[in-house]
Parts: structure tokens; C-alpha cells; sequence
DNA sequence: CTTAAAAGATGACTTTTGTCAGTTCTCAAA
DNA sequence: TTTGAGAACTGACAAAAGTCATCTTTTAAG
């Protein structure tokens, strides 16, 4: 049916950001007849910790936080899904139960794709297996640099890290403040530090004109100082 | 030549621990046939952080760590690779300069493999590709697990737990004490703290009844007490 | 066996981070 | 418009971690 039209994987501009994009057309056809649409609300859970997932999700619209309680009862964010990424792969192929949290920041709209039509596609399509292969390298290059800067730097650091990073992956709004709204205390778990010095280092970075605060909202005013406090300053 | 039959892949039994126990009897002696045994003595790189790898290494024996300089020069190991693992895989599959450093932590024997027969085997043999697939899956899990131990937890947790991993990892010598010997300097960047704190807690643990010491060596006396310590108390 | 260099260890001190107990602000439901 | 819950913020203090200087022990080279 023509009014379906868009929310066919086929015509889905999304799969353009992710490994889906080497899959060939009946592939497509074939996870769009299985895949199901859901709508999360803000702060609504995808999965949790612990759950077996039967498939992953492709984030259409909205935001999700991927995190992990530690041994100490703390919350860490480890990653932040929008528009285009596959949450759940992991879990998936390893065949074990996710070992993070994802629950939506914002309204979301997401495609939940059986695994089966994952795996089948790992079997039988090579070059599809070999775009996740080289999405996971990648991947793992990336965590490597979020183990050293947690085991190196300090929350000063860390924060003015996070800080571009939030203006370099989500941009601004027509104000010119971060166009990704975190409440503090998920700052804080991005982060890795306690509220309360996440909110203390923020007012210290407006203190010094490099941000500027409006309720909730963060601009930043001073990116080339940020980065030299990223590195140490 | 027989005198030379132990050397070649095929044999090898170090191929039974990793991924490459997936590729086929003919593409073992391919690989064979252009791989380079390379000693390598204590102290000694393998590779440094920022090179283009030509090919992956594969542990016969001996200890190597993967570490990773951050902005503020200190050193972090990220990874310590031993018999029958393979180094230098993800910056082959992502076709990137190396993120790591690799040095030996005792005298080493590893088979260089060039990059082109992995590559090659990638393009046509899928049950290899999905066996690194796999592999990368779950160490993108336990990725997880380190950033956040990192970021949440102390000091004093994050020594327990390297205590402990190191000797579920490589065992004991006959006199019980950790058979892998790391200087208080390598332990520190494992841990992800300074030299003097790393000793400052080892001794501790020592008045603790924890462990005991014997120069540069550890023997672990209460597991139970070091992995509540682990735990947050 | 001697001895210099490296690694280990310790004390004194500073800085960073965490915690607890509040107060103020914000925004949405009544 | 009121009001109340939750988030943001602040101060005071405690704990954890880092740094620098120095001393001791171990190790390996001559």
C-alpha cells in the first residue's frame, strides 16, 4: 500500500547509516515484512540489563541512553543511540543476554527487527557480516579511548570532553544551546563523576565564559578553551 | 620438511584458542607459508600506537600488553594478550593505523601473519568472518564492563579485581605466588592509578592479610576478602 | 663481589572527588 | 494562581587519589 510506503526498510533513508545498508533489496523486503514499529516515550525502557533480546532495534527518531549499573550501585552511560544506530547487535551476535540498559531520553521511534532475520542474513550474506565486522573494530577503537580517558583524566576533563561531543553529535537549537537536553545527573553518568561536581564543574566553566546556562539548557561559548581543558589545559 | 612440522599452522595447537581455528586446511597452509616466526625479548614493542599494521600477530608464547598513552602522558594497558592471542586484528579489519602499543612483558615468540591473508580470508571464508565477528561481540562486552569499573569504582576495587584476573588468567608458579610478574609501575597502569598509590594499597592488602609479597611477586592469600573488596565491601 | 641504576617503598602534603544536608528554582497539575 | 514534587544548586566536610621528595631494596652489568 502506497500510505506504507515509507516505512518500508526498502525506502527507509535511516538504513543508509547503519551495516543495513549492505543488504540487498529481497533482504530488505524480506526484515521489513518481519520488523514491527514501536513508539517509546520519554524515559519509557527499550530493555534492561539482563533481558535476552530477540532482536535489535534500529533508532528511526529520538534518543536513547545505553547504560550499566556497577557493582556499586552507580549508573554509567556508556553510549548515546540516535537517529540510524542498531541498539542490541552485540547481545545478538554473541549470543548473550545484553549487558546495558537503554531507555529512551526523548519520544523515540524505533524498528525492532527479529534476530533471526539478523542472523540469517550474518549466514548467507558476506559482505552484510563483513559491514558489522568492520563497525565493531571501530567500535572497539572507540572504547579503548573511553577506558583511557576514564582511567586518566579528570571530571574537568571528562566533562569538557562530553560537553563538544554533545555539540559535535547532536548540534544546537535556533538559540544556540546544545540541541540534546541532559538532565545534570545524566551528564554526571556520562561522565562517570557525582552530580552534584558535574553541576559544580558546569558552574565553574560559566564562571570562566565558556558556557552559559538556561535552566537545563547549556551554550557553549568557548569550544577552543573547552578542548585545551579536554587536553589538560 | 619434518623438522619444521610443528611450526606450521596446521599444527599448530595455539590456532584451537582463537578464531582462526574456522579457516579450512588449505587456507592454514597459505598462511603458513607466509607467516614469519618473530622472537621477541622482554621490553622489546611490537608495534607502537599510530602504525599501519601489515599483518596481525598471534601468540605462541609470552606475554605482551597493549597499552595507550592519553593527552596527559600517562600510560594506560588496556589489554595483556598471551598464548593463542591475536594482536593487531582490529586495526586490519578497520583498516586504521593502530590505536595501541604493544610491548613484551617477557620474552615472546609470535607468528606474524600478513594482512592480505587475513583480509582474503574475510572476503571468502564467512565462517571465519562470523568467528571474529563473535569474538569482537564479546570483547566489546567486557569493553563495557572496564569502562565502567573505571569510572565508578575505586581504587582499591579496581586492584582487587586486577589481583584476582591475573590469577584466574595465568595461574601460579609452584611456590604459589601470581606466575605473570608485573612491575608496580605495569600493575598501576592496569589498575589506572599512580605508581605510589598501587604500592600504598598493595601494602594494605598486605597488613590486611589479604596477600603477601616476596620482591616484585604476589601471592594471593584470601580471594573470598579480595573479592568482597572488589564488590565495594 | 662491587656498584650504579632501576624499582620499590614511605612520609608529608595538595588536589580532586564524593557525600550529606540542606536551600532554591522550575514547571506542571490541581 | 497556588502548590508541591523533582531537579538544580550550594556549603561544609570527609575520603580518595595524586604529587614530590627521599630513602631503601633489588637487580643486573662490569
Amino acid at each position: 500500500m502506497a500510505a506504507h510506503e515509507e516505512s518500508r526498510c526498502e525506502n527507509c533513508i535511516i538504513r543508509q547509516l547503519n551495516s543495513l545498508k549492505a543488504l540487498k533489496k529481497e533482504e530488505l523486503k524480506a526484515i521489513s515484512d518481519s520488523k514491527e514499529t514501536r513508539t517509546i516515550k520519554k524515559g519509557e525502557p527499550l530493555f534492561k540489563e539482563g533481558e535476552k533480546l530477540n532482536g535489535v532495534f534500529c533508532v528511526r527518531n529520538g534518543v536513547s541512553k545505553l547504560s550499566k549499573i556497577s557493582d556499586n550501585g552507580k549508573d554509567q552511560i556508556v553510549k548515546i543511540a540516535s537517529k540510524g544506530e542498531v541498539m542490541g547487535q552485540r547481545s545478538v551476535i554473541a549470543e548473550e543476554a545484553t549487558n546495558l540498559s537503554a531507555v529512551a531520553l526523548n519520544d523515540m521511534e524505533v524498528c525492532f527487527i527479529p534476530k533471526t532475520n539478523i542472523t540469517a542474513r550474518i549466514e548467507d550474506n558476506p559482505a552484510f557480516t563483513q559491514a558489522i565486522l568492520k563497525y565493531m573494530a571501530q567500535e572497539l577503537k572507540l572504547a579503548d579511548d573511553v577506558i583511557v580517558n576514564m582511567a586518566q583524566k579528570t571530571v574537568n576533563q571528562r566533562l569538557a570532553e562530553v560537553l563538544l561531543y554533545l555539540d559535535k553529535t547532536f548540534g544546537k537549537d535556533d538559540e544556540g544551546y546544545l540541541a540534546l537536553i541532559l538532565s545534570r545527573s545524566d551528564i554526571a553518568d556520562v561522565v562517570g563523576t557525582a552530580t552534584e561536581l558535574c553541576i559544580r564543574t558546569l558552574a565553574k566553566f560559566k564562571k570562566d565564559q565558556l558556557l552559559e546556562t538556561k535552566g537545563k539548557r547549556i551554550k557553549l561559548l568557548d569550544k577552543k578553551g573547552l578542548t585545551q581543558i579536554k587536553e589538560g589545559f
